[in-house]
DNA sequence: ACTTGACTTGGTGTTAACTCCAGGTGATAT
DNA sequence: ATATCACCTGGAGTTAACACCAAGTCAAGT
């Protein structure tokens, strides 16, 4: 696959590809003859991987160390495994702060809602 | 309250608690006759208010006009409360995107427990 | 009276995460 | 043969969201 591709396929700018693997956080992808880039099925994998951590926001650099390991072999399974667990737990954390401003949005919302129904029966009573 | 009280109660710098207000993310602080900031307590729930939001990921655009909507008085109520439903529906999709990334993450832990308690078999076979 | 220390403002510096750009190369169309 | 085009690299520019700083003010302690 070419990097234009795999840009239209995952709504990723080319210059972020080249970007993200300049800094490791998905593994070097194969050029051709030519020097130009050649995305496997494994990299286009990493891709949306990567895309999608990080839209969950997981950092950067969490996700760095866990493609360098990964690149170290069958040795880092431990840590990796380690290192993920970690993440969900921050995740989760997230998550919960995020559930807890929702309700106090929606109670935000339901208050509004009382006093736009008040306001219109003040004005009702005024056009009485 | 001092700022140097708000800053400590909710965990942001000076810095930051003058920004806010700077940019309009909280109502303008009244200062006392030598030109010191003195936090009422609406000042302190707004403060508290925002904190939660951007913690949140609510976009500091939007809370900026919620602001701003809010000092315009009572005609703006509709319109904030449009406002604060826009931001849940935002806040709602983003959790469900986490959500996903979590049971990814899930996944691919229980996966990793699989790897480790095979290669652990294997260890031991080498070893008797 | 003078120093200290917390605060003020206006402005500059920093960092992360892209994003853009200039100058160059190789394959393809005319 | 030459023009076009997609791509390359190294490096500079941009933006958001603060963080830091210099120079000044004011009240309180000694």
């Amino acid at each position: 696959m070419t990097i234009a591709e795999v840009s239209e396929k995952y709504d990723l700018t080319q210059d972020t590809l080249r970007y993200y693997e300049r800094i490791g956080l998905i593994p070097h992808v194969n050029r051709n003859k030519s020097g130009i880039r050649d995305y496997t099925e494994e990299d286009c994998k990493w891709v949306e991987f990567i895309k999608c951590m990080r839209n969950a926001g997981l950092p950067i650099e969490a996700l760095i160390e866990y493609v360098a390991l990964f690149q170290q072999g069958d040795e880092t399974i431990g840590t990796r495994k380690e290192l993920l667990i970690e993440q969900r737990k921050q995740l989760i954390k997230r998550m919960e702060d995020m559930q807890k401003t929702l309700e106090r949005l929606n109670y935000k919302i339901e208050s509004y809602e009382q006093l736009v129904v008040k306001k219109e029966k003040e004005l009702k009573r005024v056009e009485e």
